[in-house]
DNA sequence: GAATCTAAATTTAGAGTCTATATAAATCAA
DNA sequence: TTGATTTATATAGACTCTAAATTTAGATTC
């Protein structure tokens, strides 16, 4: 079986400590008897517990409380020092990269990106990502020393162990070039998962699904991908590839607004073009999705129908993925999720006609921070499993 | 947080206790220098433990060991007690019910059935059930304070906490009925779950998937549903309805006998019928899935023609969850299993069409006994993880 | 201002668990 | 019978918890 070591008295401190330190990364400041309630230990333990996490940095002592109850001793105040050390959510999309800097609470202290050209080599990519780390380090004056995990999505299939199951060039250049780069030059641990299910943990975390444990999240812009969640668990499938349903001919041109965009110039993007208002139709370059988006808002024929189709579609994966794997919630993120908002009614009428017992259908609040978000969740995962085994006293 | 009671020295002894108990649960005969070896504990605690383990009947100790090393003092020599208890595992299907009773290994003591016709109410149901159970408990000369939990299959949704979802009268009876009788009367821990997630958790444990941890399994009999497992753990949604199929449409005719059959009717059975050889021809009775098969095996052509529709939807199917999913493997399991094996190469040529990374597909060898096998299985977990609470000693 | 009250912090004693080490036991070999 | 070898058992020490006694720091009362 299981080759761990033996369970042995200072496992109960770990095992006593981490309960306590729970509690108090979920609440505020809390006394002593405070703590006993919270925790069903006895006051000699949590306050025992309290010096220890205390001289590992993970606990701050205020001064002694005189608020509610004017009468004894005054109660020591602990709360738990979300400023101990940091983390990073990194989002590495096809156009540009998103950085979050979060404490320990996961309140963001500094936000930083790059955009670029879908084109651009991984060594760029790696370089930009770079950037808007430091940027984001700098802006929030905070040493590489004091983060302690760093969480990047990909676009990409990844399994439990934060390895990257695609096999090209592409991806190995930029494993080694990010991944290895940020560990080997900050030591940091670099904690890689799909961008899709790093979705489905904002979303649980601080999005629409927060209490919701059977989900799934829709990540549709560049492209279009699910994040699955039962119990609380996001699920992988053997090689990372869970969720991912670039091969699902069901999928083909739903979501991802470079399907959006080839459907348009297939389906006369012309009377698109002439609908559009001025603002639009003086744009340069090419169709894009978000052109057919404004189209259709601004009364367009054509585009509407486009629209029309693509929440059919839409519906239709719900309804597949819903009588798969009933979740409670589907919630529809990334850049399509405002356009998506308007939609809502419709794809949620067609489902009721693929199945007798939808989910509920949401769109994200979280915006285009939403895999960063969840990234930043990753990070913290890893942090508090480790919170333990880290010292974070030694810091001058 | 967790509202759990604080962690006290004896869980130290309940944490080891449960390794080492872990330990020769899967292997055999070990003396006290093996157990050191396996576990990481000292000598003396492996003993302190052992005996505790004794005393509690969960471990018998053997005559000292003379066997290998003929040199030293013999060692003492334990075993896992798998006679300490039994469990059942109920497969309650929809013209039959199975029940296999295991002793703590998990190998079958004693096995009873009872066939009976589709339309008997929940109350009849239940005496067959009971009927079975009691004839099986018979035959290995088992009381029923022996038996320690029995897990059930059923046809429909389950929740991760035991509870059948759905609302109707049949369910309910049939919950009030077999479910409150056995624990009332027997005083089991009655442990209901769905029949294909047993089916899945059968296949793990002892069929074609044991070591694949991502894994989907189709049961296909009197109905069509599936069990999902993902990295070992069963997949529930969030009102039990993970892998139930019911509504999708693709799966319309598909695996189920009654679809099978009704495509057969619809399609011509005059044909099937003509062509069948003698002994079929001679069956009295409605058409049925296994005069299909029968047929098509015979040379039939038009029986040939239903099974290779029934082999691309099930393809189709396969790609569907494979896609979504990830499994390792897809293993189809129930009553048309062994008809399928036939059907396996055409299934995996069309579902290379359907998706360029097709999970491996076969069928399963566990027969009618998939479900209760499974069932077993849950029933064993719930001992393993409340093995340390039972007190197996005062029995006279 | 001193005595009293109160709730919390701290200290102390006791019990359970582990490891490490010392001692005893059981068998084979000489 | 004696010695070597391996295992079992006993003892001492460390760490943890609980429970109960003691101390502390401020508010209240006289």
């Amino acid at each position: 079986m299981t080759k761990t070591s033996a369970a042995t008295p200072p496992l109960l401190r770990r095992v006593n400590a981490g309960k306590l330190l729970g509690v108090l990364s979920s609440t505020g400041v809390m006394t002593g008897t405070g703590l006993i309630e919270a925790t069903g230990l006895t006051r000699a333990t949590v306050h025992a517990v309290c010096n220890d996490l205390i001289a590992m940095g993970w606990v701050v002592e205020h001064d002694p409380g005189r608020d509610d109850s004017m009468v004894g001793r005054p109660s020591r105040r602990f709360e738990f020092n979300s400023h101990a050390g940091y983390v990073l959510g990194i989002d590495v999309g096809a156009a540009k990269t998103t950085v979050l800097l979060a404490d320990l609470r996961g309140e963001t202290v500094a936000k930083a990106g790059r955009s670029f050209q879908p084109s651009t080599s991984a060594a760029e990519r790696t370089s930009h990502v770079h950037d808007a780390v430091a940027e984001a380090l700098s802006v929030a004056g905070i040493t590489d020393a004091s983060v302690l995990a760093a969480g990047v999505g990909v676009a990409a299939p990844v399994d439990r162990d934060g390895n990257i199951l695609v096999d090209d060039e592409f991806w190995r250049q930029f494993d080694t070039g990010l991944t290895s780069r940020l560990t080997s030059l900050h030591g940091w641990p670099v904690l890689l998962e799909n961008d899709a299910n790093l979705a489905a943990l904002g979303e649980h975390w601080r999005g629409e699904a927060r209490g919701v444990d059977d989900l799934v999240v829709l990540l549709a812009g560049e492209r279009f991908g699910s994040g699955l969640m039962d119990s609380g668990r996001l699920l992988h499938g053997s090689r990372g590839g869970a969720g991912e349903m670039v091969y699902l001919k069901l999928v083909e041109g739903v979501g991802d607004t470079h399907g959006i965009a080839r459907i348009a110039r297939e389906q006369g993007i012309a009377a698109v073009a002439a609908s559009a208002p001025t603002r639009l139709r003086e744009l340069p370059g090419p169709v894009t999705a978000e052109l057919v988006f404004a189209a259709a808002a601004d009364g367009d024929k054509v585009a509407q129908g486009i629209l029309h189709d693509i929440a059919t579609r839409t519906a239709r994966v719900i309804a597949t993925l819903g009588i798969v794997f009933n979740p409670a919630l589907v919630v529809i993120g990334g850049a399509v999720a405002s356009a998506a908002r308007s939609l809502l009614p419709q794809i949620e009428a067609d489902l009721a006609t693929f199945t007798a017992t939808p989910p509920r259908v949401t769109t994200s609040s979280l915006g285009d921070a939403i895999v960063g978000v969840g990234a930043v969740r990753h990070a913290l995962n890893y942090v508090e499993t480790h919170a333990l085994d880290l010292d974070l006293a030694p810091r001058p």
